[in-house]
DNA sequence: ACAATAAGTAATCAATCAATTACTTAAGCT
DNA sequence: AGCTTAAGTAATTGATTGATTACTTATTGT
């Protein structure tokens, strides 16, 4: 048994995740574009050379990155609304709860979006960019599964636009990222999340959450 | 006159807001992380070196550019909010005249939010990056004029948490601009925009417009 | 007209960084 | 044990880029 002991040298496939893993925590803390090979290394305690037995280029590792990303979050997200589902609770329930799990999972991993805007920048149509978009289409496939169920269960108002209310609910997380940016304060926006998602959900026409009040008791 | 002349040299006045601009337009087709000062140079005409003579770094550039976002965004604003309260007709609609003013500004100057996003990145606090917080700033107190103003003439419910409804608004401003990044259709947000200030106008417990009628005819 | 000055050029510098190479060494299999 | 293979290192390469320098030239004010 060499549980105590730390190999020298790892397998490709351990050696992998830990330099996604730095990847993302390095990304929290500072711009993406200005992490270095070298930066990932040191962050694994290997040298820079070292990087290039287990990518074959740095951008393969923003490339595992985004899997990883859309592996951990839309399962997350998923669960976030099956569970909710499963309560038998307004629809919109489901809504909130995704709302809040991407909320929870910036906070746990702020270099992600960090990442995601980076790659978004770029006009031509990388391959990163494409798992971006893949990603966001799958986001938004689930959202609107939830916002028919919602309008069909006439959980939300009949009259609501579900493709734009979808661009909307992506927008509000997006806000909310964006001031934890510009204020460095990853915690405040867990605060703040509750209250614009009610906004939101009287946007849509539903009624205030008879099982969880807000705004004035 | 030298009217129909083009002097080879420029006055330091006007080639910097050359190279602005230059900058602005290049950043509406890539990553402004990316545009090196020979891009910017070639852009107006000058060799790279020439670009110096203008500005001391790189980094002034960008902060130039700020100050131009900042002059030219915050005045259409304001002057969008101006017009619309001038009007006596309800104050959400100055409300949505910014909205829909701010989305005008980033159809016209797509490369704008992304020199945002882009120095929203760094965690250390350069001097573009307290630009932007500057702008931020300005922003919300704006929109929190305009918000306080509906409340107190009863648009709005008095209930509404204002603050929140100012990130969910300029969230939903972003959410907008990263769709059009992503599919690259800038205009594709113009005709979204309305809509999606439907939604949040609900949100805000507001009546619809009754000049402007939204939703089934 | 004519210096003085500001703008422009071409070349170069110093630094950074992704990727490669030649070589070394640890790990795993039979 | 021994040996094959994969992981690691140290050094280097080639390309990029912001900034500087020495020199040239256009413009402007008196």
């Amino acid at each position: 048994m060499e549980l105590l002991d730390k190999p020298l040298k790892q397998a490709t496939a351990v050696r992998q995740v830990s330099l996604v893993e730095a990847a993302v925590r390095l990304a929290a803390h500072g711009s993406p574009a200005e992490i270095t090979t070298a930066d990932l290394a040191r962050a694994v305690g290997i040298t820079q050379g070292a990087v290039f037995r287990h990518f074959a280029s740095k951008e393969a590792i923003w490339l595992a990155v985004l899997d990883w990303t859309i592996d951990t979050l839309m399962s997350r997200l998923q669960a976030a609304a099956d569970a909710a589902a499963d309560t038998q609770a307004s629809p919109v329930l489901a809504l909130r709860a995704v709302f809040l799990a991407h909320i929870d999972f910036v906070v746990a991993y702020p270099g992600v979006p960090r990442v995601i805007f980076q790659e978004l920048q770029h006009a031509a149509d990388t391959p990163v960019k494409a798992r971006v978009r893949d990603l966001m289409q799958r986001y938004r496939q689930l959202l609107m599964r939830l916002l028919n169920n919602a309008q069909a269960r006439q959980a939300i108002a009949p009259d609501t636009d579900l493709p734009t209310a979808a661009v909307l609910f992506i927008g509000a997380v997006q806000g909310l990222v964006m001031q934890s940016l510009i204020s460095g304060q990853v915690a405040a926006m867990a605060a703040q999340a509750p209250g614009v998602f009610d906004i939101y959900q009287r946007g849509l026409g539903a009624a205030p959450s008879p099982l969880l009040p807000q705004g004035i008791p």
